[in-house]
RNA sequence: GAUUUCGUAGCUCAGCUGGUAGAGCAUAACACUUUUAAUGUUGGGGUCCUGGGUUCGAAUCCCAGCGAGAUCACCA
């Protein structure tokens, strides 16, 4: 990144300090009370014209068409752009025509916050636009943004689509690209709906940790951090479940939480490092219970998004309505495969897995060999919401015994679309299978699987004190609001993706230049040559500086005097 | 982490087998009172991502680095 000034900001910075002479402020305190939104007026204009005959927008200046003593231009407020149409002699009624010839014309640019007052009229073209008989600069833009060209039928030219620039500056992606702003609305209203349908039943939304002392209730390699004053090591929350079910056992019945959740692994499209779940359990109920309560709140979020229980998604037209066809996770690998995989040990699952091309390693237990069967073979199958049952005991620490199949945990996942959405158990709490489930898990980590579950010993103390029969649920919000929105990246659905840093600007002050002897109006020129800092001048030939300083005294024409050469000789002592 | 593609003006992109950079929009100046991808005329704007190498000569070829995308691995 350059230190330097584009020639366009230069301009900006001009026009700044011009506004500022002619006494007006281009960061006005005060507030700007608005009464129409460019949307409201497109929409009911023309049915009911009486009532825009005194309108107050604001919003970004996004074009302007300049013919003489008239102009067209285009506002951007929250809700979409609207033509605003100004003539000189409206906006400036008297001999002044500074407002128009000079603060319109030269010093506003695209990208400003005004606002206007006016009255709503259609062009001449029958376009309806806002006839402008004030207009106030209410914040000056000082980069230029990206311009996007449309034409009449919507086609865009010179989209702004580097992905690189769009997730760094998201701010500029949503001001040029206002209709990715829809993808966050679906966003809010899938968190939104989630969160009525849970508190309609009752439950309670609460906060659990996020560091923890222990990283617990998932498999996954945590971030770590210290704290100072106790000084300990921390964990960011890998998940939330082993706090929740500690309030259930306090005797809430039903609690939920929205929340961060940090996993310190590759990322892709479908991983960011900090992702959103919302995790939800429910005294006295088991996973058949659950199964229903999902797809009446699945249902309802997708009507709430999208008015119907259906979304499209890519080729799919996907039906959230319930019930949702049920499958085994060993009756699901033999409709896909052929193969009953059910009575298997881990050496006939480690045969099957190499004759299916399988790749496997060492650390993998039988639950996670019979997981790599199924995530190969099975997932990409299951496009309409699938409830995959009663996984092998082996992959599943935290949930309860099947009640009647042996090896068997009474758990569940939703998948959609090839995706897995949604997980949910009958909560074990039996604090005694738990601890031996638990040691089991150090087992695997003693063979080198760093996800393993960690030991929690506060946790099972709560459980020995009691916990009632639970059902708990978790959701990957990114991944299902990728599903209602229909983007194929989680980037798409987080305002700021993680990425890695930009390279800084080196940063210098002109005075430290002049202290090693240059003079002040050299200084810029040096910058211009690509010396930044003192230590990169000093390292460059100090003759070939010399012979460049010349040339670039004839290149940008400047009427300024030549130092001599041992000067400029001195500047490397 | 591996493989691969890409990085040129504020933005979107050209730039062939190596010969020191072009377009559109944006921007600046002038004209223009209902335009709408406004128009017409004239200008300015570039460490060609960074650092090495090959070469008389590198945006272009080679190597390394940085950043991004895609695919794979890990994971949700």
């Amino acid at each position: 990144m350059s230190i330097a000034l584009s020639e366009q900001e230069i301009l900006r910075r001009e026009s700044l300090q011009q506004l500022r002479d002619l006494g007006i402020n281009p960061y006005p305190a005060e507030a700007f009370d608005v009464t129409a939104f460019a949307q409201d007026i497109k929409e009911n204009f023309e049915s009911s014209p009486d009532i825009y005959q005194h309108v107050v927008l604001a919003g970004r200046i996004m074009s302007r068409r300049i013919m003489g003593s008239a102009s067209f231009a285009e506002l951007q407020d929250s809700t979409g752009r609207i033509q605003v149409y100004l003539k000189r002699d409206d906006i400036c009624p008297g001999e002044d025509k500074t407002l128009y010839n000079t603060v319109f014309k030269k010093l506003l640019d695209l990208g400003d916050y005004v606002g206007i007052k006016g009255y709503v009229f259609l062009t001449q073209t029958g376009e309806i636009s806002v006839h402008v008989q004030e207009m106030t600069l209410l914040s000056k833009s000082l980069k230029p943004l990206p311009v996007v060209r449309r034409d009449e039928e919507g086609n865009i030219f010179d989209a702004f689509t580097d992905p690189e620039l769009r997730y760094r500056q998201r701010y500029v992606d949503l001001t040029v690209n206002p209709e990715f702003k829809q993808i966050f609305i679906n966003r809010s209203k899938v968190i939104s709906s989630m969160r009525d349908y849970f508190n309609s039943e009752g439950w309670m939304e609460v906060e659990t940790p996020i560091l923890q002392p222990v990283h617990g209730g998932a498999a996954a390699r945590p971030f770590t951090t210290h704290h100072n004053t106790l000084d300990m090591k921390l964990y960011l929350r890998i998940a939330n479940e082993l706090y929740l079910k500690r309030l259930i056992v306090a005797g809430f019945d039903g609690v939920y939480e929205f929340g961060k959740m940090f996993r310190n692994e590759g990322m892709d499209r479908t991983h960011n490092p900090e992702f959103t779940s919302v995790e939800i359990y429910v005294a006295y109920k088991d996973y058949i219970w659950m199964m229903a309560m999902v797809e009446a709140c699945l249902e309802h979020v997708t009507r709430a998004v999208h008015g119907i229980p259906v979304v499209q998604v890519g080729e799919n037209e996907i039906n959230f309505e319930g019930p949702y066809t049920k499958l085994s996770m060993y009756d699901s690998i033999l409709k896909y495969t052929g193969i009953d995989v059910s009575a298997m040990d881990e050496a006939g699952l480690r045969k099957i897995c190499a004759d299916l091309g399988i790749e496997v390693d060492d650390t993998m237990g039988k639950g996670k060999l019979i997981d790599e069967i199924f995530s190969e073979k099975v997932e990409a199958n299951l496009i309409q919401p699938t409830y995959i049952t009663d996984y092998p005991i082996e992959m599943t620490p935290l949930a309860k015994k099947h009640r009647t199949k042996d090896g068997l945990v009474e758990r569940f996942e939703l998948f959609v679309n090839g995706k897995e959405i949604a997980n949910a158990y009958s909560e074990l709490n039996d604090p005694i299978d738990q601890r031996q489930r638990l040691e089991e898990q150090l087992v695997l980590a003693g063979r080198g699987d760093e996800e393993a579950m960690a030991m929690d010993d506060d946790f099972l103390r709560a459980l020995e004190y009691g916990m009632p029969p639970t059902s708990g649920l978790g959701i990957g919000i990114d991944r299902l609001v990728m599903l209602m929105t229909n983007q194929h990246t989680i980037q798409e659905v987080l305002f700021f993706p993680q990425m890695r840093p930009e390279k800084k600007a080196r940063v210098v002050t002109a005075e430290d230049f002049v202290k090693i002897g240059v003079p002040a109006e050299w200084v810029p020129v040096l910058n211009k040559m690509g010396f930044n800092t003192i230590e990169e001048l000093k390292a460059a030939n100090p003759n070939k500086v010399f012979n460049d300083l010349g040339g670039m005294r004839k290149k940008l024409k400047l009427d300024i005097t030549m130092p001599a050469k041992e000067i400029v000789l001195a500047w490397f002592v």
